[in-house]
DNA sequence: GGTGCTTGGTTCATGGCATTAATCTGGGAT
DNA sequence: ATCCCAGATTAATGCCATGAACCAAGCACC
């Protein structure tokens, strides 16, 4: 219903964009494949293809025989074409990877953070660095690095100054893709890391083939990220997604954020560690940190904590059940580190939490499964930022007449169609 | 991030549907501001206008003069180009509506229903009566109707046989849209009343003009229709947007639906009139059926009724904000019989309960407002349902090469392009 | 070791499409 | 009358996917 006319350039992008997500997300594909699942005719495919070879983001890779036939020729990536860096804004250590298109991890940087509300000019420079240090340590042509995408928790509005909202950083209209890009050429993606690392399960993780899915984090806060109909939803503001702080217990436990009953101070490590302490007569959990305190809690459950673990289970079956409700997906993936710790022992007793708070329907339509990538993925989700642009764009730079910097086996090194 | 090609057809049929979808939603508009908005060339917006002129869809309305220049010559769609059947299957009867494009009802056939749970035939059979009595009525050729909405409420898959399931009727598996193909050829659309309710709200009512919306609807029952970008979110089977059966008070009131502490049991017709019995040592509010005890309620309210709307528009309050915290919408529009009826009254402080449960920043970005069309506009919703076909595919028959029974003043009887 | 078969992939002519530039149309102002 | 101005149409152009014909590579069979 979007009043956007179409050209007969965006329909050739539409389906090198086709094509290129295609033979990335499902590995080497013949173009007879790939004429097949496209509806593409072989004769654009064919064109199509030998376009993005000439340009180098396509390689041939070995063929297979065809019983009887001429073997086909299998297509893929050329993992080499670029490189993405990916980098995650955390609460303790900025933390800065580089992928080839292969997603395959070459070099990574670390910076810690020392202060509880890190400056924000200081995480830009982190940022400005790791980049340059991953792309000097990997030995990669910095003009090859397609994009640099920057996960942080927080909303991230869609402007072209990334304005971050992070209550966690005591950030508050931080223009951090506006700062970042006065440091770099590389084009510069922000987004909010829930929604990266649900992009990166959607992709490689738990959310393969799936549709619509909701990813949803606990860790020592709750957020989740939808994904509807391939393509993540991000609401009016990008802030789609906030469950942690729905009201699951009308006018009960105050949470951080002020209110009362969020799901949140419930089921989040730090409401399920408060909650123990409470049941334990004041006495808080082993343990040094939050995280480990929460693994401990788990690993040897005294009564008391086993009591307050099968409460969190019913909370949090409350909550993944108003997801099934809302959002009517065809999986939840729960992770985040303390949503995998619980996932890992209760499992079957989240599902049966969620069963009895789901409508039957939605709930039959849906299965529940852990997420697969762990929480150390946030910075590969971040390098999905500028994938994502790539494959929507299918492969074609910004200025269609440069871009000839691909390495290109072909004499003429221009694509044929403009051979004739 | 489908994978679906594009073809040069695919190119003309979306340009049609931009340009359709502008004229219908935005009134009279001349081909130059059509070229403005839609960033078609006016050479474009020509040609695919005169087609549609061409073929009926499109008629001129007029002219208004531009200082010095050429008086613009106004384009609506014709009124009478076609005509569109909306029927709405109430739990006490069913009501089928005709409409001409203009959306101006020219029919009205209704038809009680006795049993509790009616026989999916019996509504069947109510629904194809009404469909040609209201044709009949009308004095319309029933090759002009272009399509059959009804909505029913419960879920409907999105299959071709369009099966329901809907608790309230005691319908589970029914295909309605199987059953009335049967016997009709006019194009039956079936679809859940909420979903249809809200799109008539978002072209006709309070919802326009936004692009992420939900329209919340509290009824006996309650439900909410999700817009995202312009189209409504349905998840993966259809079922998205059941706000009614979300856990509000862990552990708390029984619902209708069997879990506990559902919205439903809290903010629904019956349940606040349930919790103003019990408030009331048992004895329940005036009045006959649940609606005018609810009026009654509102009316003169004692102490006793007043305390418990107060705790209903907290509840209603939190339940908003789950919708505001998780969809991050523009706008929520508030309806149903007894959302408005609360709203009238106690809109100020639903928005403040609203404020209290919801996350600041996504609260700041939205709006509530009531709806507009009051609950009697379902039978419209649902004629939206073949208006959103015929907008979505450019106005286009199903074949193209028939379709020469539109009105056409040329002489030549064809689309101009092919008197070449 | 040719001949035909089968499957994979490419070339070429064709028709559809939106675009730009030029042209035409209808009104007021000079 | 003539000019000007803006709206609308026509003509020429270049891009695009498609179907049909054609080339390529392996295999089996005589």
């Amino acid at each position: 219903m979007d009043a956007r006319r179409t050209t007969v350039r965006d329909m050739r992008r539409a389906n090198r964009s086709v094509l290129l997500t295609r033979i990335w997300l499902d590995g080497p594909l013949s173009r007879h494949e790939l004429g097949q699942s496209t509806a593409l005719s072989l004769a654009s495919v064919s064109n199509l293809v030998g376009e993005m070879i000439a340009e180098g983001i396509v390689e041939e890779a070995g063929s297979v025989e065809s019983d009887g036939g001429r073997p086909r020729v299998l297509l893929r990536v050329a993992p080499g074409y670029g490189y993405l860096v990916g980098a995650d804004v955390g609460e303790t250590r900025v933390q800065v990877e580089l992928f080839d298109l292969a997603m395959t991890a070459l070099a990574k940087a670390e910076y810690p953070i020392a202060a509880a509300e890190p400056d924000p000019h200081a995480v830009a420079t982190h940022l400005l660095h790791g980049l340059a240090a991953v792309v000097e340590q990997a030995g990669v042509d910095p003009a090859a690095v397609l994009g640099f995408g920057v996960a942080v928790s927080g909303t991230v509005e869609r402007t072209a100054d990334a304005v971050v909202h992070a209550q966690t950083l005591g950030w508050d209209g931080v223009p951090l893709g506006a700062m970042l890009r006065a440091g770099t050429d590389i084009p510069v993606h922000v987004d909010n890391g829930a929604k990266t690392l649900g992009q990166a399960e959607m992709w490689f993780g738990a959310g393969r083939g799936a549709r619509h899915a909701v990813i949803a984090l606990v860790g020592s806060g709750i957020g989740a990220s939808v994904v509807a109909d391939g393509v993540g939803y991000r609401g009016a503001h990008s802030s789609a997604g906030e469950w942690g702080h729905t009201t699951i217990v009308y006018g009960g436990r105050r949470c951080r954020c002020g209110n009362h009953g969020c799901l949140e101070a419930y089921v989040g490590a730090e409401g399920v560690l408060d909650r123990f302490r409470q049941a334990n007569r004041g006495r808080p959990a082993a343990g040094g940190d939050e995280e480990s305190a929460f693994g401990e809690l788990l690993r040897s459950p005294t009564r008391t904590a086993a009591k307050v673990l099968d409460e969190t289970v019913g909370y949090l079956g409350a909550g993944v059940a108003t997801l099934v409700n809302l959002f009517n997906p065809e999986r939840v993936v729960l992770g985040g580190w303390a949503g995998l710790a619980l996932g890992d022992r209760y499992l079957p007793q989240i599902r049966e939490a969620t069963a009895r708070h789901a409508l039957r329907q939605p709930y039959a339509q849906t299965s529940i499964e852990l997420c697969q990538l762990g929480p150390d993925a946030v910075a590969m989700g971040a390098a999905t930022l500028p994938m994502a642009r790539l494959l929507r764009e299918g492969g074609v730079p910004r200025d269609p007449a440069v871009r000839m910097t691909a390495p290109s086996q072909r004499p003429a090194g221009r694509p044929r169609s403009r051979a004739r």
